[in-house]
DNA sequence: AGCCAGATTTTCT
DNA sequence: GAAAATCTGGCTA
């Protein structure tokens, strides 16, 4: 079932931030600098394992842990760009940092972290969070999901998050009201797998995830 | 707990 | 016209 058919009025846009945006309420939330992001995707994906994603929204802020992600490399046949630039995935060829969400099954969202230098076309895909802030917000975006499934897939990430193609092509280093923050915790030992959901270079190991977390998805024998 | 079919629409061949 | 970086509900391989 389509949730944007479900829940029509729940399609809520970004705002933008205010001078006293309650970021300020969480010191712990540190928004990341271009500079910090590897330039390599495969190592921008292990990088954003641990690190905070946030959307500020007129339901409040809402984000989590980035607990699984997925690389798109340059010479890969399975990453958007492979063929070359298109309407659809221009995006995929800004800066590293940039948002690149596609549409995708006739349902969902996806939420990628541009990688790279301009040009280049490569990105990374994310498919789950911890949810940390905001969980009441999500809930009303996925009343039907339990807490383990609100953001467990790239799809149910971007529902949650209210993310969809206006996000499409933001900074995510910038001072908009969708971005990447540093961690707020340790991360754990990050496991390493093939990406979910291919046909094509469905062997490469560009998958990462942190290991035990309750909020990975994919089957149990992809996550050891 | 795991597997399967159906939904739904954009994009490119 | 087919495939697609998926999800959900229903059924039991």
């Amino acid at each position: 079932m389509c949730s944007e058919k479900v829940l029509p009025s729940l399609s809520l846009r970004s705002l933008p931030i205010a001078p006293s945006a309650p970021e300020n309420q969480l010191p712990g939330v540190r928004r990341l600098a271009r500079r910090e992001l590897p330039i390599d995707t495969e190592a921008l994906a292990r990088y954003l394992v641990g690190k905070t994603l946030v959307h500020q929204t007129p339901a409040g802020l809402i984000g989590g842990r980035i607990v699984e992600t997925e690389a798109y490399v340059v010479g890969d046949a399975a990453c958007h760009a492979f063929r070359g630039q298109t309407p659809r995935n221009r995006s995929l060829f800004l800066e590293r940092g940039h948002a690149y969400v596609y549409f995708i099954y006739g349902c969902w969202f996806a939420l990628n972290v541009v990688g790279g230098k301009a040009g280049i076309g490569t990105g990374v895909l994310l498919r789950a969070l911890e949810p940390i802030f905001g969980i009441d917000a999500m809930r009303r975006r996925r009343p039907a999901a339990s807490l383990r499934d609100l953001t467990r897939g790239p799809g149910r990430l971007a529902t949650a998050l209210g993310i969809d193609r206006h996000h499409n092509g933001l900074d995510l280093c910038g001072q908009g009201s969708l971005w990447l923050g540093a961690s707020i915790r340790p991360v754990g030992t990050v496991g390493v797998s093939s990406r979910i959901g291919l046909t094509r270079e469905a062997e490469r190991l560009l998958r990462f995830y942190e290991r035990d977390n309750l909020y990975v998805s994919g089957p149990k024998s992809l996550n050891r």
